[in-house]
RNA sequence: GGCCCGUUCGUCUAUCGGUUAGGACGCCAGGUUUUCAUCCUGGAAAGAGGGGUUCGAUUCCCCUACGGGCUACCA
């Protein structure tokens, strides 16, 4: 009994694919198509695989493998098969499945679905080149596949040689007419025209599948349930639907995510936008490109921010944290236009969960030790703070002298005046070691100085220029050695 | 060019035929504050256009416009 409910269960259990091509870093679209797919997975809860798409040896790139699960693992998301995870359904690497693909492309041609295809690559450019100069798009299919160089046009011997001596890919044959029909959860039915499907190429040259075939082989044999990806896929679904229905599998459901869209002006967000904005694209560092995390991003923002590209949670709350979002988290909150970038918005939501943190863990999360002053230093600037990098800049208030001064506040002072002030704060820091508000406001009435004109005075001695937090609990925090020495420098810098 | 998908405030979005079209970021104004920031209050700000269907359309259908994607031995 108990086995046959672990049975059911199991044939019920969900699984989704992350599958990104190792061609570079992870961007935020990346991230948003790996998160949905793993809330998916997690509140169905089911299985989140990443498989490594490196069918494209030309394109591959050292370090973007590792770039990715580094990615994954800052943000949280965690993996339950992969190449590096491991899993029952591996090799999770595609470059290391040649064998699979081989027998499956075999399979397709002994079934009449795929054919061997000689012409050279400089024959079919100059086949579309023609074809578009007549303003026609070049197809290989049904109305020409007869005519060019490939094992229909052929007799069996003449292939045989053929495939031994020469180079040669693998076609699918689209013997479709009429309509190709296909479902997406989110845009429902996705009608393509038959003959609009050309014979694509299912292996290259060099053996290896091309995206489309190993993509539907793999996720077959993965069980994926559902493939959750971007839009950008769309217009190839019919492509892939041919091929499921050619090996008689069950297709899984599709759900093609809107693309996240530049912060102004036309097209998707690239890695461009980001040096010109300042701001990032990638959750890390990559080459000379600064990822959120260094850039003082929280993840816990980043995957909330993420979150709100092209979903909602049907109600007005906004800040989540990645354990309710996989409660939350459902495909009616989908959205279907693109969305746009939005880097102030990823700020304010990164400051929602800084404010979350206590010290203690920022301080643990900037890498250093802690104690209880610097917990002190932080408590008092936090709330100013949109990001790490910021609270890092702060703290730099207490181990700074200011270096300069702002010009205009001075040139607004009676110098003579602030002079006198900051003599008799001394004095008084001498002799009792510390400064309240309260002793501070008597001097000020004691030498007939405006409070507001005292405190900016005060301020430009220890910050520089009037920004900063409280005066008073800044002071004890910096102790007086260190006050004592920042009313000097101001001193030596009036005229 | 062809094919596919989409379109609500500047931006992210709610609305699943009947709403003063709601919220958030940003912006503006006011308040709190010794400055800046935070915080609080308020404000401006939207259904691409045109046809239908309907008693009634932001919502359903069609056309146009605009936007996006795909159109490789790249994914």
């Amino acid at each position: 009994m108990a086995n046959e409910i672990g049975l059911s269960l199991k044939q019920k259990m969900e699984r989704v694919r992350f599958a990104p091509s190792p061609t570079g870093p992870l961007h935020i679209g990346g991230v948003r198509t790996a998160l949905f797919n793993y809330l998916y997975a997690k509140k169905e809860q089911g299985v989140f695989v990443v498989r490594i798409e490196d069918t494209d040896r030309a394109r591959y790139v050292k370090g973007a493998e590792e770039y990715i699960f580094d990615a994954l693992k800052w943000l949280s998301i965690p993996v339950d098969e992969s190449p590096v995870h491991g899993g029952m359904f591996g090799p999770y690497r595609q470059s290391e499945r040649k064998e699979i693909y081989k027998k499956y492309v075999q399979i397709l041609i002994n079934k009449g679905y795929a054919y061997y295809a000689f012409d050279t690559t400089e024959t079919l450019q100059k086949m579309r080149d023609e074809a578009e100069a007549k303003g026609e798009t070049f197809k290989y299919g049904k109305h020409n596949r007869d005519n060019l160089d490939n094992s229909l046009s052929l007799d069996e011997e003449e292939i045989k040689k053929k495939v031994l001596r020469e180079s040669y890919v693998v076609r699918l044959k689209n013997v479709e007419s009429e309509y190709i029909v296909a479902r997406d959860l989110l845009r429902g039915k996705v009608s393509v025209k038959a003959d609009e499907i050309d014979d694509k190429i299912i292996m290259k040259a060099d053996g290896m599948p091309t995206y489309h075939f190993a993509n539907v082989v793999d996720d077959h044999l993965m069980k994926i349930t559902t493939v959750i990806r971007g839009e950008e896929w769309l217009p190839s679904l019919a492509l892939h639907t041919l091929i499921y229905k050619y090996f008689d599998w069950e297709k899984p459901n599709f759900i093609h995510l809107p693309l996240i869209l530049k912060t102004q002006g036309k097209g998707k967000l690239s890695k461009r936008d980001g040096d010109k904005g300042g701001f990032p694209v990638f959750p890390l560092t990559w080459e000379n490109s600064e990822g959120f995390k260094e850039k003082g991003y929280l993840s816990e923002g980043v995957v909330n921010y993420i979150s709100l590209l092209g979903w909602n949670s049907g109600d007005e709350q906004e800040i989540f944290v990645l354990e309710e979002l996989k409660n939350r988290f459902g495909i009616g909150g989908l959205q279907k236009g693109g969305a746009r970038f939005d880097i102030k918005k990823a700020e304010w939501i990164n400051s929602q969960h800084l404010q979350q943190l206590d010290a203690r863990e920022i301080i643990r999360r900037m890498g250093l030790e802690t104690n209880e002053n610097l917990e002190l230093r932080v408590n008092l600037i936090r709330e100013r703070a949109n990001t790490m990098i910021d609270i890092e800049k702060m703290l730099k208030w207490f181990d700074e002298t200011p270096a300069t001064y702002d010009n205009k506040v001075i040139q607004k002072f009676d110098t003579l005046s602030c002079r006198n002030l900051l003599s008799r704060v001394r004095e008084h820091y001498i002799k009792t070691s510390r400064l309240t508000k309260q002793d501070y406001v008597e001097i000020l009435n004691e030498l007939e100085i405006k409070i507001g004109e005292g405190m900016q005075c005060l301020r430009l001695c220890l910050f520089g220029e009037l920004i900063g937090p409280d005066l008073f609990e800044f002071m004890v925090l910096l102790g007086k050695d260190v006050v004592l020495e920042r009313i000097n420098r101001l001193e030596n810098n009036l005229i």
